[in-house]
DNA sequence: CCTCGGTATAAGCTAAATCTATAGGGTATC
DNA sequence: GATACCCTATAGATTTAGCTTATACCGAGG
């Protein structure tokens, strides 16, 4: 049985004669003809009579089509997934990542790449970037974002790299200069992020250099939250560009000397081939990094 | 997209290796090597990584895969509707007879008819026999049973001809008769369908050709229902050999003379071709009458 | 009687699917 | 590491489904 002989019997059933299946088949009448013929031997089935020289459908074919018409509709819905698949329409794609990113850059690029996409799946995970690595190993999601330093590093990761900037409110008298530095800040009320962060780390290094006082009045977990403190006049503060896009329109960002770097990775599954899907929206997202 | 490249890509799937694919399907492994080729040219997908001189399937493969089993299994009951259509285990037959043999022979036949055929459709309908040969006009059943005479004839209609038997109680003097003619039932209490029937007319003529009384003690409308009334000693009665036939353990039948025709006729539709159900169903009915 | 609309048959072509034979890449084993 | 083994890919030949065009056939209707 081959799909080409009951997509013949369809439009033979539907249309009653072989010359108008032929033509709406948009092949020469002697081929429906044949192919019917091979259709009727192969199954064993009477499905036409010749009657006045046209054809007539038995009983036979009557219940024979009704399979056929649900056989023919399965195999083209395979035809239309295989196509969902190939566009991204179709799929699941679980991302891990750590929190600031996962509150703050997720739910934007995912609706965006979602929205030429209907039915796609799409799952959230919020973990530290350490265990965002670990869920990695255990094949449980497309792809995941984790902030570096990692304890092991990957082979199929793809190391992302920013310079942070000084994040000043609007109007307040650094936002003038062109570029800040730790000598800008000595002594200004400065919102960081939590000591054993590694950005924790360069800063302190960075002001020691300078000779300058770092005033940390607050220390956050997330670069959201340093926006926000510094959005509400708590200080200055030195934040990723990626995190702190939406923040631009209330506060200013400046250049900050010596470069302060912040580095994430975008983690592929290692044992199973990364999904097309995975692979588009990892060229995705880095477009909106 | 071919039936074959599924079924490849389905034991492919299940069984890992292209080698043990092609054992299972009887084929080389140079043969699922190409299909899998073409079906994944076809459908645009990569289906499969080959990773470490193997295979390992994409999660493309594994959301196809999904499709690929729906369809492969619609088109594997097409080929099984397509037997059993042919070995008559599916289908409908809608049967419609005149009420004596409706209630008295069919559902004998038919119980006997359907159970080689499981998932075999059936329907009787009763009607009086002009009734049921209008109904066959309109195509509403795969075959009829009607008496004759019909008010106009068909040409898809094949005649059964009987003689009917006298019928006696066990005991009876009559019952030593070989045959029995009117003479031997002068006066004698007689059991007789109505007036209307064309077994009646015969009668009538038989006996009064014969100069014997009729002396008819008891009118029904069914021949089982004189059978009835004849096992209840109500007196003799002439009947057709296939109705009374569960009788003759209680009932005695002799032949009778002169002949008495009891004609019906099992009609095909006209305009539609029968079914080949139908026609192996008549094949089977007339070895009951 | 002949045309018209429809179907069947014949002969030849193309492409898919198959075969055999063989090359090549990985892994494991000695 | 050399080698054996398992697996996959490629090449060239063969078969067949499905297609083509050309033509015969068949019943209905002017």
């Amino acid at each position: 049985m081959r799909i080409r002989q009951l997509e013949c019997f369809r439009t033979l059933m539907i249309h009653g004669t072989m010359t108008r299946a032929a033509e709406l088949l948009s092949i020469s009448q002697p081929a429906i003809s044949s192919t019917i013929a091979n259709l009727e031997h192969e199954t064993g089935l009477k499905l036409f009579v010749r009657k006045g020289g046209r054809l007539q459908p038995t009983p036979e074919a009557r219940l024979f089509f009704v399979e056929a018409e649900r056989a023919l509709e399965a195999v083209e819905k395979t035809n239309r997934v295989a196509k969902e698949i190939r566009t991204g329409k179709r799929g699941h794609l679980a991302i891990a990542a750590y929190a600031s990113i996962s509150i703050n850059l997720l739910p934007r690029v995912m609706a965006g790449f979602a929205k030429e996409r209907p039915g796609l799946e799409l799952k959230i995970i919020t973990r530290n970037s350490q265990s965002v690595r670990e869920l990695m190993n255990t094949q449980q999601f497309d792809l995941a974002i984790a902030e570096l330093p990692l304890d092991y590093p990957t082979s199929s990761m793809e190391v992302i790299s920013y310079e942070c900037q000084c994040m000043v409110p609007l109007g307040h008298p650094l936002a003038q200069l062109e570029v800040i530095t730790p000598s800008d800040l000595d002594g200004v009320p400065f919102v960081s992020l939590f000591k054993g962060d590694p950005i924790y780390q360069q800063l302190a290094m960075a002001f020691s250099a300078h000779g300058s006082a770092w005033n940390v009045v607050a220390e956050t977990e997330f670069f959201s939250t340093a926006c926000e403190l510094v959005y509400a006049g708590m200080g200055v503060g030195i934040v990723d560009p990626v995190v702190s896009r939406p923040f631009t329109k209330n506060l200013v960002l400046k250049p900050f000397s010596p470069a302060i770097r912040y580095e994430i990775a975008l983690l592929l599954p290692t044992q199973e081939e990364p999904s097309q899907l995975a692979r588009e929206f990892a060229h995705f997202l880095k477009q909106h990094l």
